[in-house]
Parts: C-alpha cells; structure tokens; sequence
DNA sequence: GTTGAGAGTTTCTAAATGTATACTATGGAT
DNA sequence: ATCCATAGTATACATTTAGAAACTCTCAAC
C-alpha cells in the first residue's frame, strides 16, 4: 500500500524535473557540449520564459545538483555562468528514453521530430 | 531558440506522466503482472487518493493509451477492470531509469529504496 | 550625474491542479 | 422497502505554479 508521502525517489525526481522550462533549460546547456552559458544567453534562446522563472527553475536545478553557476567578477558587467554537473548530464539518456518512447508509441501525433525540435540533440 | 509551445514531445510526455498519483498508479498496475485490477483495488492501494483524482487519472491514461478499462457486466456489481497496455509496460523502465539516476545521484537522501518502497518492483 | 548592460528581484494576478465531502446509479441480498 | 458494494460524479474550496510588468543593484564609461 503506497501513499504519495513524498518519500519515492522517483517522484521526487519528477517533481522538480518536471516543471515547465526545467527540460529545456537543461537541453539548452547540454547543447554545446562543455561550453558554460550565461544567464542572459540562455534567456535569449529561450524567448518566452520569464526572468523570475529561469532564476527559479535556475535556482532549483542547482540545488539538485544538476547544473553549476559560477560568477566571473573578473570584467564588468558580471558574468554569471551556468553549466550542466556531471549529474545533469546522465540524466540527459532518461530525456532521450522518453523521446523514443514517445516516437514509438505516439507516431500518429505532431511530434518535435517533425516540427522543430531538430535542434534538440536527443 | 526553443519556445515552450508544446510541440515538444518529451514535454508532452513529462506533462501527463507527472501529474501527481499518476506514476504510483502505473507502478500499481505494474505490480501483479498482467493481471488486470480492479478501481476499488486500486484505491484500497493508494490509501490518500481521492476518487475524482483516482478516475481523472485512469481516463487520461486511458486516453494516452497506457492502460485499458474494461467493464465487467457479467456479475453484480459491476467490475470495471484496468491493466497495462503494451506501451504502458514500455514506459516502466524509463521510471526504472529515473530511480537509477537518482540512486546514484542522490545517496545522500532518504530514498524510498530505504524506506517503504521496495514494493515498488523497479 | 546620467546612461547602460548583466543578472536578477518584487508584487500582483491568473490559471491549473488537487482536496474534501457529499452525492448518484445499479441491482442483488435481507 | 432498505441496505450494501462498486464505480464513479459534482460542487466548493485551497494550493501550487506560472506570467506580466516594473523595479533593483553594481560599477564602468561618457
């Protein structure tokens, strides 16, 4: 008899990994390999998320251990750097597993393979 | 430059799979093999569950195609019945997937591994 | 001393989701 | 006639989440 008291792993997983922009930020900074990205970089291919969204999703990404961010004080303007941990990057196979189920279960609907989500690397 | 305008099939996915009971449903399914089980059951399963959210859930899972209802009007009362369908069996291992990287990501926590959830067979 | 870029924060509003509690329909058993 | 189990619905309420728009802070350059 389970009760969703928050002590499965896997819900827990999903429920910071599935919030809206979570995904994407993450595929964002995976594009491009070992490259660190900026905040305003990543807000900028990002068209329509909000500020105080991306520092959130940011925010939590970070305390789970999935990305780093790093502040250049070097220059000015500060730079602030984020990049995906080892840990986001393993978890970038599970974002795959999901598309090919989706490719293989789901043919008959719109699909990012056939849209625009080219880009998307998985 | 991604937009979030849910042509994206992983984000598709993400957005019914995570909504709350839905994976404990799946995994209860899962559990017991193909046999197939019954909505009361599955309630006296998930102790905390509420029947509008229970049958909310099974339609849209329905609808995605990861389980079926069938109705059993032979006796009385009514049975109505719900099993994994072949692409619903297909997505427990991405669940599996996701406890994995979390086992390995995450010791540090508690983890269902530890605590109530070994009967959750992934 | 005003402008400007980068990296956010704040406040307020709206929409989506979930919870609690009570209710319905069916038909057999008592 | 009434009670009971199964399989849900319905209504009202609470919480969570996201979005819009404006604001902040730092320091360097003009």
């Amino acid at each position: 008899m389970y009760t969703m008291d928050d002590n499965c792993t896997v819900y827990k997983t999903m429920d910071f990994i599935s919030k809206k922009w979570t995904l994407l930020i993450l595929l964002e900074l995976f594009k491009g390999g070992k490259r660190k990205k900026r905040y305003s970089e990543i807000k900028d291919k990002m068209e329509d998320i909000t500020p105080k969204i991306l520092s959130q999703r940011l925010k939590e990404l970070e305390k789970e251990g999935l990305i780093t961010r790093r502040v250049d004080a070097s220059q000015f303007p500060v730079k602030t750097e984020y990049s995906l941990t080892e840990s986001g990057r393993d978890f970038i196979p599970i974002i795959s597993q999901m598309k090919i189920w989706a490719l293989k279960w789901k043919p008959h609907k719109d699909l990012c393979e056939s849209v625009d989500c080219k880009n998307c690397d998985l």
